[in-house]
DNA sequence: GCCCAACTTTGCGCTATAGCAAACTTTGGG
DNA sequence: CCCAAAGTTTGCTATAGCGCAAAGTTGGGC
C-alpha cells in the first residue's frame, strides 16, 4: 500500500479547511482499496465498523427486499463520503454499497470518527451537509414516486444522473458509468421492460442515445419538459 | 408564558443524560406554544431559524409539489425533536410541519444549537440517532413504493401509525390523532378513493373499524399478513 | 335544531404499466 | 472464432388503481 498524495483530499469539502500535515495524518490512517464493477463493499445490516471515501468511480446504494428484489436508493459520485453510519447514530449499515463501475476508495475504522468530527474543523458540518443533501434526494424520490408517472420519473432519474456524474461527449451528455435498463428500473420503481420501451421511443425522437450499458442524453432540455418542468 | 416543569424533558432521549439544573436552563431558553389541528408550524423552504420539540400531539411533515399536491413524508410523535435543519447542515426547512392534532411544542433559536450539541452530553448522539431513524423510515418508504402494491402499502402505513402513535381501546388499537382517507392517501401515494374502498372492505372483514377521521385497527396480525409479512 | 362544509362511499370506464414470453444483439472469454 | 451469458427489444394480454361523477353521511357552528 503506497502513500497517497495530499492533493487527493484537499479539494474535497469535508477536508477543505485542513492543512497538509492534517491531511497527511488522515491519509496515513486510511486503508485504500480498489474494487471491480459490481463488487459489494459492505452489506446491509452488517456491523458498521468502518467509514469510507470514494476517490474514483460510482457507488450504488442498494436495498434488498425480503423477496430478493433490489431497490437503488442513491448513487454516490466520486469525492463523497459513504458508509457513514455513525453520522446517523447507527452501528449497522442501513443499505449495501455496490460499485457501479471500477472504484477506488479509502476507509477508516469507526474509532476514528469521533476524533475526525471533533478535531478537524469543517469535517462535521460538511458531513452533515452531505447527509442533508441525501435526505433531500430521498425525499424528492418519495414525492416523485407518489405523484409522477413512470415516464416522468425515468426522465428525472436520467437528469439526476447526468447532473451528478455526466460526462460531456460529441453526441451529448453521457452517464459516466455503465448502467443497464435494469439499473434504471431499480432506481425508478419500474421494470426493465418499461425502461427499454421508453428509451427506445426517446431514441427515435432524438432525445437520448443508448447502447448496451450506456446512456447518452442528447437533448436535456426536452427531457426536462417531459419530466414535468 | 409560565414556567415548565423539568420532568417534561428529563425522560426524553436527547435530554436523558442531563441533570435538573441543565434542563432548567434549557427550558428557560425555550419558547412554548400551542397550535390547533391543521396549523402550519413552519413552511418548506423558509429560513430555518428555530428548532423544535413536540411535547404533545402529532406533527405531519409535508411536501408540496409544484402542482399543489401534498405528500406526507413522515409523522412525528410527541417527545421528538423536529425542524432540526441544523442537523442536516441546512439553513432552510426541507419540508413543512403541520399539526395533525392539537399540539404543544417548545422551540429554541438556532443560535443555541451548537451550544446544545457541544455542552449537553448525549444530545448530539441522540439527535443523530433520531435522524438515522427517519432516514431509515424514508428508505423503507422508497422500497415499499417501488415494490409493493397499494394494498400492502396502506396496510404498512396503518401498522406504522398504530406502532408510533397507537392508543389501546376496547375495539382495538386506535390511531391517536384525527386522520382522513385523504391523509392516508398522501402517505401512501394513492387516492382517497382507493383508500376508502380498501378500508371499507377491511371493515367488512373485521380488520379495522373506522369512523370519520378515525381509524381503529382491530386485527393487527391479519393486517401484517396483508402487508406482505 | 338546522345547515353547510368537510368527509366518505360507490359505480363505471379507461389506461398506464406490469407480467409473460420469446427473439435478438452484444461482448468477453476460452 | 465461436459460444454462453448478459443485456435488450418487442408483442400481446391482463389488471390494478386512477379519474370522474354523483350521492350519501357526519358533525360543528350559529
Amino acid at each position: 500500500m503506497h502513500s497517497l498524495d495530499e492533493s487527493l483530499l484537499s479539494p474535497l469539502p469535508p477536508f477543505s479547511m485542513l492543512d497538509r500535515p492534517q491531511i497527511r495524518t488522515i491519509l496515513d490512517q486510511a486503508i485504500s482499496r480498489r474494487a471491480n464493477a459490481g463488487e459489494t463493499i459492505f452489506e446491509e445490516g452488517s456491523a458498521a465498523n468502518r467509514f469510507f471515501l470514494l476517490l474514483d468511480g460510482t457507488i450504488r446504494v442498494v436495498k434488498i427486499t425480503p423477496d430478493g428484489e433490489q431497490v437503488t436508493s442513491l448513487h454516490i459520485p466520486a469525492g463523497q463520503l459513504f458508509g457513514i453510519a455513525q453520522a446517523l447514530g447507527r452501528d449497522t449499515y442501513p443499505a449495501s454499497a455496490v460499485t457501479a463501475s471500477e472504484a477506488l476508495y479509502l476507509s477508516w475504522p469507526n474509532s476514528l470518527w469521533n476524533s475526525f468530527v471533533t478535531t478537524y474543523p469543517g469535517f462535521a458540518s460538511e458531513t452533515y451537509k452531505a447527509v442533508g443533501k441525501r435526505v433531500n434526494e430521498m425525499n424528492t424520490r418519495i414525492v416523485e414516486m407518489s405523484t409522477q408517472h413512470v415516464e416522468q420519473r425515468i426522465a428525472r432519474a436520467l437528469l439526476r444522473l447526468i447532473n451528478q456524474s455526466g460526462r460531456r461527449t460529441a453526441e451529448g451528455i453521457e452517464i459516466s458509468f455503465p448502467i443497464t435498463r435494469q439499473d434504471v428500473s431499480q432506481m425508478t420503481g419500474t421494470t426493465l421492460h418499461t425502461v427499454s420501451r421508453l428509451l427506445s421511443s426517446w431514441e427515435k425522437d432524438g432525445l437520448v442515445l443508448s447502447k448496451r450499458k450506456k446512456i447518452i442524453v442528447c437533448d436535456a432540455h426536452r427531457l426536462v419538459l417531459l419530466s414535468g418542468e
